[in-house]
DNA sequence: CGTTAATCGAGACGGTACGTCCTGTCTTCGG
DNA sequence: CCGAAGACAGGACGTACCGTCTCGATTAACG
C-alpha cells in the first residue's frame, strides 16, 4: 500500500526553478543597490544579471511593477510583532524597518523604491497589499491605547496613522532633513506626536 | 538707420513663441490629468498634443524632469503669504495647496507628480528648488511661535516640519485614507500635532 | 535460458509509440495543407497539434529539416516503376507525382515544400536522398533510349535530365502559368523536349 | 520672384537618408554572401552590420520579405535588351543573369535566394513583380520567332517559357549537376530545346 | 510479480529575434 | 534663428520559438 490520501495537487511538467526565483530577486536588489535609481532597472538587465531568460521573468511576474513589489517584500522581512507592553514602544517597533537579516542593501534601496509606488494605479494596489499588514497592526495598537487610557478617548485612528507614518515615510523617501537620523527617527516622531508641540 | 537708442541685447533671428511654451505646459498637465499616471507621459505624446516639434521642447527644457518641474511650478501658483496672527492659522495656510486660479486639474495631478520627485538625484534637486520657499516660510512661522511662546521652547524645527508636511504630502500622494478629506486635512493635522495624542 | 535464437536487438524500457510517429507526421502535413506556407510551421505547433511533447519529436528527428523530409517521403509514396516499352511513356511516368493513396493534401503541400529544400546545405542533402532514386531511374531510361536509337546518340544525359525535371518542378513550385494543367504537364513537356521547338 | 511653377511635392521633415538605404542593402548582400544561407539573415544582424537602427529598416520595408526582394532587384541590374537578330541569341541573352557591374556577390547569393521565393504567398507576389519584365520580353521574342518562321507555328508560348526557364532556374537553385557550368548553361538549354532530343 | 529502464505528456529553462515604441539629436523647409 | 515635421542611432519592451532539461506517470521485457 502506497497512499490512499490525496497528495498535494502537483501540476504537470517541469516545476519552476527556485534557483531562478532567487537569482531574479537578487539581481533586482543588486541593481537597485548599485544604481540607486529605478530608471536604470530594465527587465533585460535583470535577466542578464540573473543569468536567466526574459521569459523566465515574465512567466512569474506580469511586469516590472509586480516584480519590484516582490523584491521589496523579500527585502523587508516579516512584519514585526509588537511586544504589547506600551503603546509608545509598539509604535516605534512598527515604524522601524526590519530588513531581512544580513541584507545591507535595504537602506540603500528603500528610498528609491518609494517613489515607484504611485506611478500607476496597479503599482499602488500591489504596494498597498505589501504594507497593509503592518498598517493593520498599528491600528490595533492605537485602539488598544484608547481602551487602556494611554491615548485620548476621542482619537481619530486613521488621522493618527497618517501622523505617524507620513513623517517617517517622507523622510525615508525625500531625505529632506539631513540632520534627522533614520534610526532614531521613529522614536522621535512617536514622542512628538504623543506629546504635541504646543507649550503647556 | 532705424533706431538710435541701445535696445535690449536682442538676439537675432525669429524669437521664441510664447504660444509654444503655453501649449507645451498645457499638454503636460492635460496628459497627466487624463492618464492619472506619469508612465504614459512621453515627450512624443506631449509634442503631438501641443502641436509642437520635439526639438521645440528640448530647446526649452533639458528633459522630462525639468519640464515636469516647470509644469508643477505653473500649476501651484505663488507661495501663499501667512497672515502672521496665529501659528495655527499660518501653518494651515502654508499646508494648503493654492492652485492656479481656475485650474481644476491640480488635485488630480498632484498625487501622480510626487512619486516622480525622487526617481533621480537631479529630479530631486529640481523639486527641492520648487518647494523650498514654502518650507522656509514654515520654518519662520515655527521659530516665531517659539519666540511668542505659542510653541515649546525646546522644539526641534526640522522634526516639526516633517511632522506637519509628511502626513499632508503622504495623504495627497497615497490617498490611503478615503475618509480624510483633503480640504480639511491641513487643519486637522495642525491641530493634532499642536495638541498631541496622549491622554492628559 | 529463454531463447536460443538471436532475437532482434531489442532495447529495454518502454518502446517508442507508433501512434506518436503517425500523429506527428500527420500534424506536419495538416499544418502545411492548412497554412500553405512553411513559415507557419513551428515545432511547438506540430507538437500541440499532434498532442505530443516536444521532446518526443526531437527524440525521433534532429530538427525541422529531417522531419520535413520524412513527411514528404511519406507523402510521396514509392518510386513508380516504368513499364520499359517506350522512352516517352517511361519519362512521363517518372515525371508524374504519385501521392500516397487517398491523401488529397499532396498537391497543396508540394509547392510549399520545394522552397525549403535549399535553405541550408544539410536540408539539401536530405532532399537529394529523397528524390535520388527517381532521378537515377530517369537516367537509366535516357541511356536505354540512346542504346535503342530512340534518342540521339550524342545526348547529354545530365542536361536532358535538367530539361525534363526543371520545367515540371518549376511549374509545381511557382505556379507561374495558370493555363498549364498539372496532370497533363509531364506529357507535354516530354513531347516538346523530344521534338524540339524549331520549325522544320 | 523665385518660382511660380509648382516644384516637386516635397514632403516636410527630414528626408530619408540615401546613405542608410545603401548601407542596408549592402549589409543584406554582404551577410548573404558570407553566410550562404538565408536563415542566418536577421533584421538585427542587418541593422548592426549597416550601422543603422532597426526602425530605419522598418520605416522603409514592411519585413524581411520585401527587403530581400529589393536587395535582389538591386543585385540583378536592369533587364537586358535583346539584340533582335536571332531568336537563339535573344533567348540566351534573356536567360543569362546580368549582375550589377562590379558585384561579385551575385553568383554566391542567387542560389540561396531562390528558395525563399515561395515561402509565403506575399513573398511570391513580390518576387513575381521582380522578374516579370524579363519574362514578358521572352514572350515577345518567342512570338516574334513564330512570325518570322524561326519557330513552329503551333508553338505554345507559355509551355516554351517553362521549358527554357525551368532548367536554368532549377540548376541555379539546386546545383544538382556539378558538370553543368552556369555560364554556358543558357546556350546549351536553348540549343537543346530548339533542336529536340529525338533521333532524326 | 516486482524491478528496471526508456518512453510518454507537459512545461520550464537559457537564448535569440521579432516588430513596436520612445529617447534625445539631426536635418530639412518655410516663416 | 525659430517653427513643424520627421528621420536618425540606440535601446527596452513583451512575445514567440528554438532545442534542452526535468518532472511524475506509463509501459514493456527481464529476472
Amino acid at each position: 500500500m502506497t497512499s490512499t490520501v490525496a497528495g498535494p495537487p502537483r501540476s504537470p511538467g517541469r516545476p519552476r526553478s527556485a534557483r531562478a526565483d532567487e537569482a531574479i530577486i537578487d539581481a533586482v536588489l543588486d541593481l537597485l543597490a548599485e544604481g540607486n535609481t529605478v530608471e536604470a532597472l530594465s527587465i533585460e538587465a535583470i535577466a542578464a544579471r540573473a543569468g536567466v531568460g526574459k521569459a523566465t521573468i515574465y512567466r512569474r511576474w506580469s511586469g516590472k511593477e509586480s516584480l519590484l513589489a516582490d523584491a521589496i517584500r523579500t527585502l523587508k522581512g516579516p512584519t514585526p510583532e509588537p511586544a504589547g507592553e506600551s503603546v509608545r514602544e509598539d509604535l516605534i517597533t512598527l515604524l522601524t524597518v526590519v530588513a531581512r537579516k544580513g541584507d545591507e542593501r535595504a537602506l540603500k534601496i528603500m528610498p528609491c523604491i518609494m517613489p515607484e509606488v504611485n506611478r500607476s494605479p496597479e503599482q499602488y494596489r500591489i504596494w498597498q497589499e505589501v504594507i497593509s499588514p503592518r498598517r493593520e497592526k498599528m491600528r490595533e495598537v492605537l485602539r488598544r491605547g484608547i481602551r487602556t487610557g494611554e491615548l485620548r478617548a476621542d482619537l481619530d485612528v486613521e488621522l493618527t496613522l497618517l501622523l505617524l507614518t507620513g513623517p517617517v515615510v517622507m523622510q525615508r523617501t525625500m531625505r529632506w532633513h539631513p540632520g534627522l537620523d533614520d534610526t532614531t527617527l521613529p522614536a522621535r516622531v512617536v514622542d512628538a506626536v504623543l506629546a504635541g508641540i504646543s507649550a503647556r
